[in-house]
DNA sequence: CTGAAAGCGCTTACAG
DNA sequence: CTGAAAGCGCTTACAG
């Protein structure tokens, strides 16, 4: 039996409720937006009305007086690393959770150096009420230049330059101090580390953290990129140095599974020899054998609260910047 | 210094434009929206006069009147799977990229039983003019509505009840086929393989096209859900059925993987004794120690067709459904 | 508490 | 090729 096509319905609109309830248009509209002053007896003649004919809003014509999209974008790195970035998911679960609950549309863009006149362009044509900047570049002007405008704006870390922004923040130094702890706990003699990128401000904090708290005026360590490869070139340096290292804190889990295949090959048990820390809780801590023991960002919460900080912003444009800080937490898994 | 506080623009019109430019508004509206029949001298005023005030089209007022959104909508599977997925990030660069080219909004949602409704009445606000539905359940009735009721669709995967509706498709069976192809041509002689859960279409075809190929009426299979656990439990059952095996196909990466730490704990060399392919190419291929050989979907190729499909089909309302095909590779790397 | 009217900023037949 | 006018479907002062 063949699907029957069904003409496009034709919408019904604002006047036909108000007719079919016997109200003016203003009235029906003020039913619809929830307006308290309305007479109880009208107000449910205009939601029969209303169920009867099935009316839904245009939320062209609306958005044309209210001056509100109610939508706001997502605006990622770049597109390029789009398929390697772990947080991605728990990114969006967090954003896409607040604003479906705002009934706030949420648009995904990819923003580098390249599109950031495009991307620029399009927040200011009226179709967005406001944007979450996932870690912007650190000389990319756009925050500033959003902020000057008054365009509602929240980024997903501290900004780059002294700014006043919302954004949120995850306290490296805290979530390093938690796999020293761990680490010192397990009562290891010999603990070195392998770093991110010291020009960052995270690389920087996570190096800072892990050693005040162990305060190890020795404390050994190479720096890396966060990737796999120089998790391994800076574990074999770090072996070869230390010949008697019984733990590793890597500042990525790329760099500790990087570091656990070159303690595999040189016959150093894991965690028996070595204990082994990462950093992130991305897919690969898990992917690891043994799995990864693991410092973790709620980036779940986080990315939450940054729609619910831009949502606040947008219905209050003149409140002041806020800034919400998370701590990590230690995943106990098996490498240490 | 203290950032300069600007007033937030009053933005212009067209009304203003078309003063400027001496010309009347429907002339103004004309060269903005590209219409070839203006006099040239009229629209290099206009476009100067654009150019002076900083005009920009008001998207509300636009829509109110052309009836579109100039949005799609990318609907993924569950909010809670969002985590743990690993094309995400490729679907969403496929996609992202055709959208952005034609400044048309990618807006993301998810859907899952409990969130249908509120879904699907979204869509009929008006605010989207079209969706890309990514792998909807079998038994969800949305597609057909949608369908129906002749909104724009598309879908990632072939359609679980027959329905004329445009999709793409990744060809299971050459897939599973280039796996079989591989282990052949490694000259393994004992073959087996873990397949997917048969009662879906991409487990029961990648079990068939592996078993076609091979043409083996004694292939060796058991049954997993493309789970990492399910993985090392079918590797043990196989392992202890035959021992004398010397390769298998795993219709998941996360099985491959599975399978992988049960062969490490038997002492059987990967891939010297035991070849092992994986499938998706997922990021833990490359975790994997050896690191994986397996096959790769074209997921950001189609998820660029995907967005074109859609874009076309809103444009064309009345073209037929399409289909595309797409054919796996495999990627070689050290596991087999 | 309610309605008539203005207005949001465009596009598009329709005349000319 | 161009312009006057109607119309898209709402919201919101303003009177009453």
């Amino acid at each position: 039996m063949p699907t029957p096509r069904r003409a496009p319905l034709k919408r019904v609109t604002l006047e036909e409720v108000a007719r079919a309830a016997g109200v003016s248009r203003a009235t029906a509209s003020r039913v619809v937006n929830g307006v308290t002053t309305v007479d109880e007896a009208i107000r449910s003649a205009v939601q029969r009305a209303i169920a009867d004919t099935g009316y839904v809003p245009n939320p062209a014509a609306r958005s044309l007086v209210t001056r509100r999209a109610e939508a706001v974008a997502l605006v990622l790195p770049e597109r390029a690393r789009l398929p390697g970035d772990p947080f991605l998911g728990r990114l969006l679960r967090g954003t896409s959770r607040v604003t479906g609950d705002h009934g706030v549309h949420l648009v995904l863009m990819t923003m580098d150096a390249n599109t950031r006149d495009q991307v620029a362009a399009d927040l200011h044509r009226g179709r967005l009420d406001g944007v979450i900047l996932v870690h912007p570049g650190e000389r990319d002007p756009l925050p500033r230049r959003l902020v000057e405008s008054r365009f509602p704006v929240v980024l997903s870390a501290r900004p780059a330059e002294p700014l006043a922004v919302t954004h949120v923040e995850a306290d490296q130094r805290a979530g390093a101090a938690l796999a020293a702890d761990h680490l010192r706990s397990l009562r290891r003699r010999r603990i070195v580390t392998i770093t991110g990128p010291l020009h960052t401000a995270v690389g920087h904090d996570r190096l800072a953290g892990f050693r005040d708290t162990l305060a190890d005026p020795d404390l050994a360590w190479v720096e890396g990129d966060f990737s796999r490869e120089s998790g391994a070139v800076g574990m074999t340096h770090l072996v070869e140095a230390h010949p008697d290292l019984d733990a590793v804190f890597a500042a990525s889990d790329l760099m500790a599974q990087g570091a656990l295949s070159v303690l595999r090959a040189r016959g150093r048990a894991v965690p028996a020899d070595v204990a082994v820390v990462g950093f992130d809780d991305s897919g690969v801590a898990l992917a690891c054998d043994p799995p990864l023991t693991t410092v973790r960002e709620p980036v779940e919460e986080m990315a939450a609260e940054l729609a619910r900080l831009l949502l606040h912003h947008i219905d209050h444009p003149d409140s002041p910047p806020a800034r919400t800080l998370f701590t990590p937490t230690l995943v106990h898994r098996h490498s240490a």
